[in-house]
DNA sequence: CACATCGATTGTCCATGACAAATAGCACAG
DNA sequence: CTGTGCTATTTGTCATGGACAATCGATGTG
């Protein structure tokens, strides 16, 4: 409706997120975005009175459609010279096809409403309601990736800002901690395994549905929390009769560094002990993982169940 | 032992951290770095065979004592031109006095060097031993701080790395969930009180810690995450029925926006609200915020529990 | 088909200059 | 002496543009 002609105010100006602002909240650096703009044209942000960038709605918004691209493993140089459809195309062809079940759909599009229109409360307890309904297997393999995968494409589109996603988080840790918390002690519990994050990697959320998965089937769960560096996990199987070291990998995890980082492990890893690689930034790999020995690709969280019973079928002789 | 003067060798300079990771291990941005380099003549580090910077150790060190010293209010061209002897001294006035009591100092001890030493395993289940023997207060409100102290000063003198320091904060987060979720329900539960922190601000821990004593004591804690947008806490007040608003600043957080961000919240929120503000950050200008009304300062975590009781002995007229 | 080679791509680093926000120091009124 | 307002200094971030190493992709060879 406005007039894309007409130039903002000054007033309008001061408003618009600065280089840091985009650094932070989409996640390219300061650098990267200077030189985008030298090399590609784009983005090229407005100025304010001194000078200094000022990017705006929109070109946040591409940006966030190429840096989501980029994570699924397109070339920056395609995608700054393509037009906001062609992203779009590619971006449709690339994400995940519709959630099967209407049912899980539904809730994952209530919950995410309630992040959406930041209805904490209601949020928090609908989480519970739905937990206790579908269980937890259920809650963890199907509504949660759905749930996630639907804030991912809400951020996207700037349905959602960093401050929500923030809270569901807390919300789902939470909730999932104390599930794993409630559940009861068994004497048996067979295997035990490490989990962790390579180092530079945060996002822990992934961990967390694993080890309570694992924690549902009688498996002993150490989280190592994140970024460990690799002596130390070889050093925690040590003492700690580890039989799985499980690792979770983002996308946007630079892809060398995470296929290095596997093959290291494995090779620092005694032959006893199976490495589980998890995350969409080891499905990437998954080709140039399966030659290594006593090594699964966990493509989505479902298969962690089914690793586990076909580990419990065969165990590695000691 | 080892000749200061002697050169290192080229693959000694490989092994040394870059601008990059002195940004993300000590917290000081790449510019400030090299403006600091140009101005003040600290840090000048090596050069690697492509140019670029190569901190040591020892500038390592003293870059962390030197943010450690900026965080709790001194000014930059003092410290960088001060003696490492007087970095130090510097340290000992402005750092808290010893525990008093030694039976913590033991604990703590103890649950730091499992830390250190990497046990990660035994420092989860010390932990939860020490809570289940202390209690949830006495964790929360003696070991606790002394072990968090103890830990930030163990990454000053490089005793301990964020790995360390990222396992433990992980263990004591789910430790304290764990204890909040098992806590028995009451039917009474006031007041109720709204958790989070201020935009930018990422240190929750502090916040988990007041939760589990509210909730100990049967208030009802609303935790809205890190980083609520001034609004959003206004809003999330309205629809939650909140009696109190409980804010954490940790000593990292801009004292001006600090200041400035407690001010105007309290300028939003209703006059029935009252309004909390804890961590370092928030004592620092305890004296500034005196004169707000219905606002309280909590100078240390223990002092939670007296301001719960004192709401409860003449909560405002409603 | 596996593997080495060679441009093209791409993010980070460097140096230096500039400036606005934050802070300290100081003068002055009450 | 205390509070208040004004300069002067301090200090972190931003800008520019050049350079380079790591990575990628394609092409040639055993």
């Amino acid at each position: 409706m406005s007039n894309p002609l007409a130039k903002p105010h000054s007033d309008d100006l001061l408003t618009l997120p600065t280089i840091a602002d985009v650094e932070r909240d989409v996640g390219i650096s300061k650098d990267a975005l200077r030189v985008w703009e030298r090399r590609y044209g784009f983005p090229v942000p407005l100025r304010d009175n001194n000078g200094e960038r000022r990017y705006t709605t929109d070109q946040i918004q591409r940006l966030r459609l190429i840096r989501r691209l980029m994570d699924s493993g397109l070339r920056p140089s395609k995608l700054m010279l393509a037009t906001p459809e062609e992203l779009e195309a590619q971006l449709g062809s690339c994400s995940a096809p519709e959630h099967a079940d209407p049912a899980v759909a539904l809730i994952v599009t209530e919950l995410f409403d309630l992040s959406r229109s930041r209805q904490f409360v209601a949020l928090r307890s609908a989480l519970s309601q739905t937990l206790a309904r579908q269980g937890l297997h259920r809650f963890i393999i199907e509504i949660m990736p759905g749930l996630l995968e639907r804030v991912g494409d809400g951020w996207l589109r700037a349905e959602i800002g960093i401050a929500e996603e923030h809270v569901l988080t807390e919300a789902l840790q939470g909730l999932l901690r104390s599930a794993i918390y409630a559940l009861p002690q068994h004497a048996v519990h067979h295997p035990s395994v490490l989990l962790t994050s390579l180092p530079e990697e945060d996002h822990g959320l992934g961990l967390l549905m694993v080890e309570a998965l694992l924690e549902s089937e009688h498996a002993t769960c150490l989280p190592l929390g994140l970024r460990t560096p690799l002596p130390d996990i070889v050093a925690a199987c040590a003492w700690g009769q580890i039989d799985i070291v499980a690792i979770s990998i983002s996308a946007a995890y630079p892809p060398r560094r995470a296929l290095q980082g596997v093959v290291s492990l494995r090779g620092l890893l005694p032959d006893t002990v199976q490495l589980w690689a998890g995350g969409a930034g080891a499905v990437t790999h998954a080709e140039a993982l399966r030659t290594l020995p006593n090594t699964r690709i966990i493509r989505h969280i479902r298969d962690t169940l089914a690793e586990l019973s076909q580990w419990r079928d065969s165990p590695p002789a000691t």
